[in-house]
RNA sequence: GGAGGGGUGGCCGAGCGGUCAAUGGCAGCAGACUGUAAAUCUGCCGACGAAAGUCUACGUAGGUUCAAAUCCUACCCCCUCCA
């Protein structure tokens, strides 16, 4: 039945580890094949800030992502369509992903769930109104009114012409009763299934849908989204929605949803991206992931290091704002081999960033996107030959 | 030579009798960042002190006031215009 939904996409299991869920595998799109587990970048509006295609490549990345809801508003989906879609578009040939805009509508509203938690960030709602049909939002760019419904998500992402496409949803915000987080849920999966038809309306084979799971920190809630995306006719499983307040909280309910979504389909954690994040959910069965983290954190300054070179404990990068990198004439990470270890020191990144070059972006940039593809590259090795276990030791996490 | 304007914390620049250790901005220091309205945001930023607080500060030197960065006098610099 999939087969015939989804004719040029498979996903593979090539190898499950005996003790995690941990598993090797692949994901075959018509415009190519992505190792898993594998780490995909934001490209929010067409474009991961700061790097070029040929960069994005030259640091071995497999996948990108793009926003439905940016790229609705600016240039808009027709624009991207009459010009060729978004591969020719942006000029990248492998695999893209597009989100489906729900988040964007709900999170502009009330920001992240760190921002919301430490009441930061406040923005007045741009939400006008959330109905059984969908979402009427103000445009960011000039305040006009907009509306997003499942049918329209799904309209415009064909439109921009993503490989892996994902189903309209509610992100419920942290602060939240259980009562709404239920009834959002049931929403959420009309939605989906709308989305669903909608897409099997104009399928043609060169698109795959992904099924998200809501249902905020609430077990049940968690376990009955997790019931409904794997009995629908998705090809591919996202975790999303709020994941909880503190690190615990997130294992905690990302693994409490994967006893409930472990099957032969694809999984996609939604917008995690932090180093220890990623041992835990490969080990809980996650295949892809995708997060604004490594990108953002370079654009501000900070650079992905191995444990030995961190400068705290807790934090998986350095700052090379920091004075003490002023003279320091070593790379980011001797052992590191991507372009901006192999020529620039930590000094001279220092004082890009310190003199605002936008070359410190770049460089900073693809410094971590390198780091991260060789951190999954090192994690699917690690896969292979049966020694996840000690990556995992050797990365000091030890909490699976 | 004449007329006018100005000298404020590392820099720019407000303040023009008390609530001023002195608004802002920049620079500096540190922190945050997890389905990107983020090359952003937050905090600190005269000295000593954990703090209360103490001291030194608004060109220099005096003065008037209970009280001055703010008023007066002289001096030293700077800038503009007229000769």
């Amino acid at each position: 039945m999939l087969s015939a939904l989804y004719p040029e996409f498979r996903f593979l299991v090539r190898k499950t580890e005996a003790a995690t869920r941990a598993r090797r595998g692949c994901i075959i799109t018509p415009h190519g094949v992505i190792e898993t587990p594998a780490f995909i970048f934001c490209g929010t509006k067409a474009s991961v800030k700061g790097l070029s295609p040929a960069l994005l490549k030259e640091a071995e990345t497999q996948c990108c992502l793009a926003n439905t809801y940016h790229l609705m508003l600016q240039p808009g989906a027709d624009t991207i369509q009459k010009v060729g879609g978004l591969h020719a578009f942006m000029g990248w040939n492998g695999p893209l992903l597009t989100d489906s805009g729900g988040f964007q509508v709900f999170s502009l509203g009330y920001g992240s769930v760190a921002d919301e938690i430490k009441g930061r960030r406040q923005r007045s709602s741009s939400v006008q109104q959330i109905s059984e049909k969908g979402v009427v939002f103000k445009s960011y760019l000039d305040g006009s009114l907009r509306e997003i419904t499942p049918e329209t998500s799904i309209q415009i992402q064909r439109k921009i012409g993503a490989d892996l496409v994902v189903a309209f949803d509610e992100c419920t915000p942290y602060h939240c009763s259980r009562a709404y987080t239920e009834q959002a849920l049931e929403r959420s999966h009309r939605w989906e299934t709308r989305s669903l038809d909608a897409f099997k309306a104009y399928n043609d084979g060169k698109q795959a849908l992904y099924g998200v799971v809501q249902g905020g920190v609430y077990v049940d809630l968690r376990e009955k989204s997790a019931r409904y995306v794997k009995e629908s006719p998705f090809f591919g499983h996202a975790i999303g929605g709020t994941l909880g307040a503190i690190k615990e909280e997130m294992y905690r309910v990302i693994e409490m949803t994967m006893n409930h979504l472990i099957s032969a389909h694809p999984v996609h954690l939604l917008g995690i991206g932090g180093i220890r994040d990623i041992f835990v959910g490969v080990s809980l069965g996650i295949d892809t992931f995708d997060c604004v983290h490594p990108t953002r954190i370079a654009r501000h300054g900070g650079a992905l290091v191995p444990i030995s070179l961190r400068d705290h404990p807790a934090r998986e990068h350095i700052s090379l704002k920091r004075a003490s990198y002023a003279e320091d004439s070593s790379p980011i990470d001797p052992t590191c081999s991507c372009a901006t270890c192999q020529q620039f020191s930590r000094a001279y990144l220092h004082h890009l960033l310190k003199a605002r070059e936008v070359l410190a972006i770049t460089a900073l940039t693809l410094h971590n996107v390198f780091f991260m593809n060789r951190l999954m590259e090192d994690i699917r090795a690690a896969l292979e030959k049966n020694c996840f276990t000690k990556l995992c030791h050797k990365w000091q996490v030890s909490d699976l």
